[in-house]
DNA sequence: ACGTTTGGGCCAAACGTTTGGGTATCATGC
DNA sequence: GCATGATACCCAAACGTTTGGCCCAAACGT
């Protein structure tokens, strides 16, 4: 009966079509795959109909890596990542995957570590992969290893951190650590702490440097010892935080740049005798969906993590067309929760 | 000087090299590819030598595309998972990357969102790619997609969720399920609930009998309307929770078959104005980083995610080679925290 | 009637490998 | 002196596409 569509292992090919339908592989080629109005006077409507629904009946799927050494072109995309088992980037690479199969792109994803060595290693074997174009969403702030990338021609566009003047997608990271700010000033909230991320990603930077001038502008300066880098990970928001109980006074609210850092530091308050929305208000930064489930939820700013992989693959894949692209900037929203205001009634009336 | 590897692009091909040293580019794909043994013979040493030091000297890189289209092998794999945005299948999959990598072997990755329809397509792309293999993790219990699947003779293992006699690798998750019964009934636990999880997912179907039987060998019997199914995220454990706390009594404690759903319960046994650890003790499954950081730590069951995942691969490349294979089930480890003991002194002497 | 267009296709050359066969040269065995 | 066997290569076909030309016949313009 009707072609259960390559149930046995016969790949079909353009040959075959042709052959079995008298008519040159040549045609059957553009009947296929040209845009449409070159399709219609490659062969006439007779000729691509029967071809058409000959292709369909037995299940025809062009072989890509033919088509890719045909064209030069692969329709791949690699993606760098720090780290996929981190939500965050986990759910940007959700909205890449997402997008790039809309446009009939591919991807290949992996993890540096923040490992400079990584980037240049794993992006070698991108290119050995033969990918037309590259998302990294591990960029350091210095962009030393993108200036030497972008020498070589290949297209490629930063999510979630922003580096040099390359064409890149993220949060507005300064805006959000702005908003907190002005959060904990009007709660009254003078003396802050800030667990501040890697030193070499944008993100942080931004998301502190928004959060210090909007306390600047309050007339409050931030000492430098209340500032303390950390990983992005749950276990170095606790080591952060541990840091800033263990010299002086606790301060009356931590902002991390972060939201698993910020979980991090509900422990080491936890370890310190200290509660949560209580004596030390904490935000953080994402609002990844465990926020909103912690015992006490977390004051956040939602960044849109899935958009900024989507648009990310759009602009490339307007790169890989030849156009020019400018970086967006996504704004984020602050998701007030009881980690900062206590459990008093930030949701009700 | 001396060849900066292609900087400026100009793919440096077989033919080049072979022109360049005026010999066949049949002789130099040998020397360069063959096994060693057999390289050798294509050669004489010092030709061979004059080959490898050029290749490298211009920074040769196989074409992928030509070679797959030659050989009719992709060295592709295709991975599927319910969500990569859930930290246990990214953490599998980042094993399964990592292993990859090392078997020059390249992944794609898409999410199913456990959808039968997203499934079927999402594999029917993979299969366009030309992938030589196939990873699931989103298995259901009942194989019947995978039933069709195995008809087309491309080769499969799947990870973190068994189904029918397919090779897999799984935790022994009857095991965890009984080991955390096992502390609760030494806890003196006899009234308890679980949060079982998607009901067509091996992982919430084995950790649910161990936990069950485990109980019942004690005497035990948990009624039917104690174990709710639920979803795999905290949102889904939240829900569970609200479900059983909403009819009657609360019970003593509480399983939850994946951290996640375990988080979910905090909240809501918060919302109900119970302590966790203290009014009711609650266990989760998988052992996640956050696991630790919670403000009160979860008991769980540490799941070897990452090996998992390596392991799926190397079973696959088992396949690939022709080999036969046994499903692994791998060894989990109780973890015992707070959430099940308080803060008496579960880790302190 | 005759040159030009157009419709409908065919041809062949790539793209970069791999691989099953040659073949020419030289040394060896007898 | 000649078959035998290495040694060190070369040759060519094939994998499945795409694409710039080419070609023939019919239709058209004048």
């Amino acid at each position: 009966m009707g072609g259960d569509k390559g149930d046995k292992s016969a790949p079909v090919t353009l040959r075959m079509l042709a052959d079995r339908l008298g008519v040159h592989v040549s045609t059957v080629s553009r009947v296929l795959h040209a845009k449409p109005h070159e399709s219609h006077r490659a062969a006439s409507s007779a000729t691509v109909e029967r071809i058409r629904k000959l292709a369909d009946d037995l299940g025809y799927q062009p072989n890509p890596h033919a088509t890719s050494l045909r064209t030069q072109r692969s329709n791949l995309v690699g993606v760098l990542v720090p780290r996929l088992s981190d939500i965050v980037l986990a759910t940007i690479y959700e909205g890449i995957e997402e997008a790039a199969a809309e446009q009939g792109l591919s991807t290949f994803v992996t993890n540096t570590l923040d490992d400079r060595e990584l980037q240049r290693s794993h992006t070698e074997m991108m290119l050995a992969r033969r990918i037309d174009g590259m998302i990294f969403g591990d960029a350091y702030i210095d962009a030393e290893f993108l200036a030497g990338f972008a020498r070589r021609g290949v297209p490629f566009v930063l999510v979630s951190r922003r580096a040099a003047e390359y064409p890149s997608v993220t949060c507005d990271d300064y805006l959000g650590g702005r908003m907190l700010a002005e959060h904990l000033l009007e709660l009254g909230h003078r003396d802050v702490a800030v667990i501040a991320g890697e030193p070499y990603a944008s993100t942080g930077i931004d998301r502190t440097a928004g959060f210090v001038d909007g306390y600047a502008e309050a007339g409050v300066e931030i000492q430098a010892e209340k500032m303390v880098h950390s990983r992005f990970d749950a276990r170095g928001g606790h080591l952060a935080a541990d840091q800033l109980l263990e010299t002086g006074a606790a301060p009356s609210a931590i902002f991390a740049v972060n939201d698993f850092a910020a979980i991090g530091a509900f422990g080491a308050l936890r370890d310190h005798g200290l509660r949560v929305g209580v004596d030390v208000a904490v935000a953080g930064f994402n609002d990844t969906p465990l926020a909103v489930e912690l015992p006490v939820p977390l004051t956040t700013v939602r960044s849109p993590m899935h958009e900024m992989g989507r648009r990310g693959i759009e602009l490339l894949a307007r790169l890989l067309g030849g156009e020019e692209v400018v970086s967006e900037r996504l704004r984020p929203e602050l998701m007030v929760r009881a980690s900062t205001v206590g459990f008093g009634d930030p949701d009700s009336p």
